[in-house]
RNA sequence: UGCGGGAUAGCUCAACGGUAGAGUGCCCGGCUGUUAACCGGAGAGUUGCAGGUUCGAAUCCUGCUCCCGCAGCCA
């Protein structure tokens, strides 16, 4: 009696004769003999079908079934070195669930705009398998280190009825005749929930209606925005890196197979540990200029800039104490230059940019109040944001960290759109 | 939004003023150890859309649509 096994646990079986239920990646006909290249959703194995060992219709549907097809076999288990992966299954049995037809994805190259549009087939890819299983490891890793640390999760609201930081970059939707926005950032509320249970988190979808078309940006992405009652920037840091450093490392060790299939150099990687280098905006400034990167004081970064800055390092780099024209309204003064806030920027290394963006929240009445008059922002809508300051403020600090970017770092991407299952670009919405 | 590049067979591309091509996939045939197998055969086109120049346009010109890259915005 054949069992049913998964691919990923197939060395368990060697010996055994095994059920399998999945699609067919590919395939070479040798005549008599046919090479099943077998994908269960767990992993891939390669499936040997010998005419004289299988009904003659079991071999008529290993001979004609064609790519992406579903199917089931039945077979024994046995290691074979000439064999990809070392094991594969002498099949007694084949049947097709479904005969696909014409699949689109074949194994030679497409242009990006073809594999966008068929980006519900793509997924189906090692390549693309490989990319959205680390993603998974690494969104794991993000929640079990938050809880392990203190941290408790509050979901902030998708709808909102006004922006974070303006409201030209939101989506607008209508809220039974009200106007109503998508979230940009959970951080405001956060900011209440602080008061609550001391550190929270949020973690989900981020909408900008920027008409961006980099490498860098998505209109529809992931982030993860933890918040620290009592801490100061010095502490946000430190958090920072932690964190960092533990999705890197967890990522490393339990995705090893597909960093290597992604051709992923982890060398710089296994660098990511504490402590990470911290230069002042200032400091910046000054490198910039003297190795011909020019930047005026008062402007932020651009991505020449980012990376410029990065190269310098061999693990991702703190930038604090930005002009306070370049931050958010919220962001604390420096006590001692009021002209700087109390902000940082975490930058990845190898050119992938600002991950990272956080800081310390002012905790002051006024403060808050000028800063909201100073950007022209309706204050009514505030109110409530201002409410934490006049029922028991306290220093805070948090950041958000942006899933696709840390994605793309770690697996090595050259754009953010292979880092989420169905990215959202600027002019596509499909599929 | 600005600058640059592009749209030709299902896919990836060539042809750059003179009969529309290749590789690959699909289809048919052969092969008991293939790894993007190999060998043989066959089919495959409104050259993005609209107009213009020309004896003749995939090719030159104008407009439009869509895509890609870089920048800005930011995670």
């Amino acid at each position: 009696m054949a069992e049913q096994a998964t691919i990923s646990t197939i060395d368990r079986f060697v010996g055994h004769e095994v059920h399998l239920r999945g699609w067919l990646q590919s395939r070479t006909d040798k005549g008599r003999l046919q090479f099943l290249n077998f994908r269960d959703g767990t992993g891939t194995i390669q499936v040997v079908v010998f005419q004289k060992n299988v009904p003659p219709e079991a071999f008529e549907a290993a001979r004609r079934v064609t790519q992406e097809s579903s199917c089931e076999v039945t077979g024994t288990v046995r290691a074979d070195p000439r064999a990809p992966g070392g094991y594969e299954i002498d099949a007694s049995s084949f049947h097709i669930v479904q005969l696909a037809q014409d699949y689109p994805i074949t194994p030679k190259e497409h242009g990006i705009d073809f594999l966008l549009d068929h980006r519900h087939l793509w997924i189906r890819s090692p390549r693309q398998r490989s990319v959205l299983a680390v993603r998974a490891t690494v969104v794991d890793a993000i929640r079990t280190w938050l809880n392990s640390h203190g941290f408790t999760l509050v979901d902030t609201p998708i709808l909102t009825p006004a922006a974070c930081e303006g409201t030209t970059t939101l989506f607008e939707t209508d809220y039974f005749g009200e106007p109503a926005y998508l979230t940009q950032s959970g951080q405001l509320y956060n900011e209440a929930n602080i008061a609550a249970f001391g550190k929270v988190y949020c973690f989900g979808p981020t909408f900008r209606a920027e008409k961006s078309k980099t490498r860098r940006h998505l209109i529809e992405f992931w982030m993860v925005e933890p918040e620290m009652a009592y801490a100061d920037l010095e502490e946000c840091m430190r958090v920072e890196e932690e964190f960092v450093s533990a999705i890197v490392q967890r990522t490393l060790a339990e995705r090893a197979r597909e960093l290597e299939f992604l051709g992923r150099d982890t060398t710089l990687l296994r660098n990511v540990v504490p402590p990470f280098p911290r230069i002042t905006y200032d400091e910046a400034v000054e490198i910039l200029n003297r190795e011909g990167v020019p930047i005026t004081w008062g402007d932020d970064f651009g991505a020449p800039h980012e990376t410029a800055l990065a190269q310098r390092f061999d693990r991702p780099v703190f930038v604090h104490r930005y002009p306070a024209q370049c931050k958010a309204f919220y962001m604390e003064e420096d006590p001692e230059r009021p002209e700087l806030s109390l902000s940082v920027d975490l930058l990845a290394p190898e050119g992938y940019g600002e991950i990272i963006g956080g800081g310390q929240r002012t905790a002051r009445l006024e403060l808050l109040e000028r800063r909201i008059a100073e950007h022209g922002l309706p204050r009514q809508a505030f109110e409530w944001y201002l409410d934490l300051r006049r029922y028991g403020a306290v220093p805070h600090s948090g950041f958000g960290l942006g899933v696709e970017r840390t994605v793309a770092w770690i697996c090595g991407l050259d754009h953010l759109r292979e880092a989420i299952a169905f990215p959202r670009t600027l002019g596509r919405l499909y599929p």
